[in-house]
DNA sequence: GTGGTCTAGACCACA
DNA sequence: GTGGTCTAGACCACA
């Protein structure tokens, strides 16, 4: 299901925000599906309920589920979620594209690491 | 010189940071060139003199500059500066390539990206 | 220095928000300034200190204080700081105005009310 | 007659008192009339009957309404109920406008702010 | 020393 | 039952 890796420098809630990222855009939790628990999915990854509120706090902000007090956390509706993720994604490449050609990367060295990382086709 | 945004959200400490790394690339500041020391500078910046060290650290943390306890600071010696700074970014941009492929960003979105940025050719 | 009501149903890391981003407009915390460190402040306050990480956090993810691991917590450069904190009173301002035209208020309500507070000039 | 959005991050008996407001500034409720009971307008709206009986409550501290034991509740008479609804509202909005002020927004931007919600006249 | 993460609890309001 | 806040600790990397 979810795979911690607990001696991982990153931290566990980060691996959570991007572990369930990587379940939506897969398909496996879609819009308006309620998530586990904060106490379930503590229990079942034996990890601190904190923890697990960490991660759904930080998704939350970044409008890919929403959590209603009372009732539980669910997937945000539409293609919103996904859209969310893919957005954030798109901006980080471009800030690091940005930062890349201040330092004196060219076209090529972009265009170099593309190919390593899809393939040249 | 060197123009500081003010306004902007990036620290000071951080911009400047990106300054001199790019008076370096320019060849403006060369291997072996002595900085100013912290206070001239942040007397000339109209900045706190903390800054400049905190920038200077954050320099000779990246092995772009070293210090010299009572002569000042100085840049890396040959290609070393300039070396360091194009692979902290092309690090940090393969790492933005990696994330952004897992979270579905195609080759082509990572194209039209570099296209914006440095212009079709 | 800070008042905190610990029988509000507001959140003491939210009181703290608000408390430190008062500080800031009254310029008794300047652009570059350091923060008391997150345990002296749960000390001098009688608060636990992931209380105050919590809202130090908060204060960062709204880029009006950035935080260094190893060194410290600090006021954003330039007017950065308080633009940041101009900026979500503003967002608050019109959601409160938007509200307010849904429940019946008019316009000449408004203008009222701002005469009240900014004095008729 | 009442939506009820269950995917909210509103409280459903917060969303039940604004719904109820507005059916009473639009005329659709009027003083002195009688509101449903709340078992039935908890079957109706397939609500737990605690969830209305809150909401009731809330008016009714609000002065909105009133209940008489064993008669019902009422929506208060003459033009207090739409009365206390704005007045709420305005409270709301100098409070926002006070925190404004106190953040450095000037009569000028609330102006603007209303210009964009109200539409220039 | 500093901030950042995490555990193992507690109590709260809400449904 | 649910999420949200908070305490009282612990350990980590970094400077």
């Amino acid at each position: 299901m979810i795979q911690l890796d607990f001696q991982s420098r990153q931290p566990i809630y980060e691996q959570l925000v991007l572990k369930l990222s990587e379940l939506i855009l897969l398909g496996a939790l879609k819009a308006e599906d309620q998530l586990p628990s904060v106490r379930a999915l503590a229990r079942d990854l034996g990890v601190n309920p904190n923890t697990i509120q960490k991660a759904y706090q930080e998704l939350e902000r970044r409008k890919i589920i929403y959590s209603v007090a009372g009732k539980g956390s669910f997937i945000s509706p539409g293609e919103c979620a996904g859209e969310m993720i893919r957005s954030r994604s798109c901006q980080a490449l471009r800030e690091a594209m940005e930062d890349g050609k201040r330092a004196g990367l060219v076209r090529a060295d972009v265009d170099r690491l593309a190919g390593e990382i899809y393939g040249e086709e």
